[in-house]
DNA sequence: GAATAATATTTGTCAAGGCAAATATATTCT
DNA sequence: AGAATATATTTGCCTTGACAAATATTATTC
């Protein structure tokens, strides 16, 4: 279809394109693993309970940080994760202004389930490269990073 | 902060959530310089003005997948681009359910302001790496991107 | 060739995130 | 100490995108 352009489309995408292609598919896959085992959960969820579970307890803030979501946007993820039970705000010890965002018992054991859905995606993401390949990979795309990040 | 987690808290990012800040830097940096050469535009509004100078006209269910959006979100687009006079759509010869997309003498006015900035932010974005890192960079990705669609 | 299925576009509805304002508390400066 | 500034959380408003339904047209099947 439109042959009188095909000389044009068949250029080769950029490395931006690139990159959010593989992060839609990553995304896609990730949500439908979730789904198949039975969790009920959108990507920015699992995002901010594998936070959890791996760093610990911290601040509202601190997660929205690391997780790179509006602070507006996190106080009703937290709602919604505190209103299924997955996880609790207790307040901060230092600072009053501060919550402290812990999981509970089922918020574990969800994050118990959910991580083998993000292995079996990291997985079949990688299993073209052998390990060195995904080792530069990485080094690779945190050069990219550090890389705009210094862009002063 | 936080030292009773600092022994989990430095565990490596994974390739699923590097490619994600390296996208979220790369878009932020683009609409940066956008802005900053006076080009008022989205970064969706950016890919569907360069789909079309690149790839010419389509109708524009060919355009929504091409920088996959859906199909309700691109008929909006098309709306405010139309509106701002960027963009035309046209009758499609062959088919009258579909449009014929194409961009206006202002549009590929405007798309040659953008070309630029996508160049500055490319290149900003591999300085770190030499030619043959960046050839291995989109293999890579190219290859983890097959792996994903594959997934059968 | 009529019936059915598929596709293109548009519109409505909803969920999610960004931004800004409001409030509460901490921190810094003088 | 007191004032000014910065930060944490929440809420309201707005934009964007996904999904589904509606309509028009084309393609396929019987």
């Amino acid at each position: 279809m439109s042959p009188s352009h095909s000389s044009l489309s068949f250029q080769k995408d950029s490395i931006g394109v690139l990159i959010g292609l593989v992060r839609s598919e990553l995304v896609r896959a990730l949500e439908a693993e979730l789904q198949a085992s039975g969790v009920d959960l959108r990507f920015t969820q699992f995002l901010i309970l594998k936070r959890l579970a791996v760093a610990g307890p911290m601040s509202a803030s601190e997660l929205a940080r690391s997780v790179e979501l509006d602070g507006g946007a996190m106080t009703r993820q937290l709602d919604q994760l505190e209103g299924r039970g997955l996880l609790r705000r207790q307040p901060h010890e230092q600072d009053r202004r501060a919550l402290r965002i812990e999981l509970t018992p089922l918020g574990r054991t969800t994050w118990e389930q959910m991580t083998p859905c993000n292995d079996r995606v990291l997985k079949a993401a990688q299993k073209a490269l052998d390990d060195t390949e995904r080792e530069q990979l990485r080094d690779y795309l945190e050069r990219v990073l550090t890389a705009l990040r210094d862009k002063n």
